[in-house]
DNA sequence: AATGAATGAGGATTCATTCAT
DNA sequence: AATGAATGAATCCTCATTCAT
């Protein structure tokens, strides 16, 4: 009845999987997993209900496969930032709070939410996120905290817990483009936030000597 | 199973709501929204599940009045530190983040997220918590840091975002106390978190003349 | 709190049962039987929840002691007016259809759509209603024929089925006024109903002779 | 219980909704809306509960379609046998009357009782069945006896009130085969009733030169 | 591979009934 | 005698999951 265009139907079985994953992620970020209704997911990849079991066993495997798929490409590409660089620990810090800031304003940005949210429900997912997200970017974090101090661009503070201090305005701005926003009267922007973290906070880091 | 004691039931009118609300808090911090079964909330409570709903019209009912109920007490308690005080700005944010830090790890630090996650499902509770509590937090912060700045105890910065870098860290922390913290070796050091954000904090705000 | 007038405390318990029973009836010719909730016949009675079972075993005890109640005494009325009768047949005929429309019009009118809609549901209470106040009804509107026929004032009829078509107008009326009269205009001319249907009644029983 | 047949079920989209309604008809015919359980409504269809929300909203949307998918089909039928009639008004009663004694007789009967006693509880439906079946077939009965009177076949009757004694043993019948029939010896000979009520009815409309 | 009709377990909600006060 | 807080069985309805086509 319906003739598509040959093009239509070119839509491979690999792209499936994140079209899905997608579409997915969008409903799940919108009302939360249990308020998420599969065949909203289904409707919103432009396949049927039955057809997501072709992919994933269930909603569990699918929210999990979400958050994972979404966050892993991230995770090593962050990473690989401090890896090599070599220049002030200062605008290294820079360099990782403004690329978070480019994450936070993408789709990935709902995870934290949802990982939130859902941590007391998904035992393994929450361990996954603490250990591969959570603990990874901390110490990442740590790891530039410490060569700063180590060179003496940073004053010795309490690493441990200065990390969250670091990352903290980062993930506010994330939860609250996927919560409260909408309903405030202007979009929060996240380049000046990060401006004026990094100004507070590099300020609060110096050396005394400076 | 049927194990009655000899009474019953006793009447309780006054104090039911409370323990009603106080059993419900704990649910859904625990599970969300939806994943709270209303029979545990009662079971919990010490009460059937029908009597459930001779104190609350339903489950969004019982919920928007959890989160009502839990937040007001503490927002005038808040509100009211900052209006008398007349000692250094460092002192009255230190004081404000160390009140914070109190309610972080009481029940209501299980708010946050309860809201950040059901945003998106309840628009009057969002709307509620956006005006009643952000806007009135961070207009708090702001005021404090202004007067800071006024009396040239703290340099000039971007206040309106600034307002967010000083609340951040307290409202990971009570995230993190209702999400991934059972899944970690050890508990968060709330203390210790806000010492050491009051120490980036007011280094970060310092005058250049010091 | 509530200095009630003494008087209102002499609503005596004989007259409470009473109170209840036409409570009752209102309310279950409004909603019917299973739409009707104790609490609102409660409240309507002007007493608790509770005190309606010191009276009445349970809701469908007291569903039949309002159809009960309500019929005996117009059954006995009615009947009476037929046995000491010496006039014509058709006035005994215009007499009984002309009270009959007085019970139409009373409370007592609900009664016959309460018990078509549950006599399914009600099996002893059908067949009450069938014993007690249908054959009885038919009864006595067929010695009223046969009377007729016999005094030559009536031509023969089959009486048996003439009986349904000789109360069945007035039915009708009744189940109007309880059931679809409220989304219509104007209300039901039940005297003009029984006049006009006097008028057919009367002369398709004309012997041939007039 | 769990007998299942080889195949566990069959694709019958079509049939679905009217094997639902027949089935729904029978359960609210017997025991009234309230009383009816969609479980029982499903087991009659052979289906399961669920099943039912694919083709109705609930079960209030149900019964509203029972009753206009039962009577519409019947609606058209009644009103075309009027149209092209050409004989005396006489035989034009005789036919309608009898065309509805078929109807009486058949599944269609019960509709009239369900109206009647949930009218309180569906106002839509109370409306649509006083507009779409009551008048109407009010007003085809008072065209049916205005014609016959101006032609001189019958004599000058209340049209207005007339109707309702054409109408009323008619719908006695239906009545009383879906309440106390069951609970009767013998069933309700429906032709007898009609012929006796015709009897009656034509002669009383006779003109006095007859 | 894809579909979508069918299923049924799970949970919210109502309300008749009980009983300590 | 009267109350009304408490109960829990009953039932509607949703939606993840299955499977014949």
């Amino acid at each position: 009845m319906q003739q598509r265009s040959p093009t239509r139907w070119r839509r491979r079985k690999e792209a499936r999987p994140d079209e899905i994953l997608a579409a997915a992620l969008a409903s799940f970020a919108e009302r939360g997993f249990a308020a998420t209704r599969l065949e909203d997911v289904a409707a919103r990849a432009g396949i049927s209900k039955g057809t997501l079991y072709l992919y994933f066993k269930g909603k569990e495997e699918l929210f999990e496969a979400v958050v994972r798929a979404t966050l892993l490409p991230n995770l090593a590409r962050i990473e690989a930032l401090a890896a090599c660089f070599e220049g002030p620990s200062a605008i290294l810090l820079e360099r990782l709070l403004l690329t978070i800031a480019g994450v936070v304003n993408s789709q990935v940005g709902a995870i934290p939410k949802l990982v939130i949210a859902e941590a007391g429900n998904f035992p393994d997912l929450a361990r996954f996120y603490l250990d591969e997200v959570v603990r990874r970017g901390l110490r990442l974090i740590g790891t530039i905290l410490r060569r700063g101090i180590e060179r003496g661009e940073f004053r010795a503070v309490d690493v441990d817990h200065a990390v969250f201090c670091v990352i903290a305005p980062m993930l506010i701005a994330a939860l609250w483009k996927n919560s409260l926003e909408p309903y405030d009267r202007a979009p929060m922007d996240t380049e000046a936030l990060v401006r004026t973290h990094l100004d507070l906070l590099l300020r609060g880091l110096e050396t005394d000597g400076r």
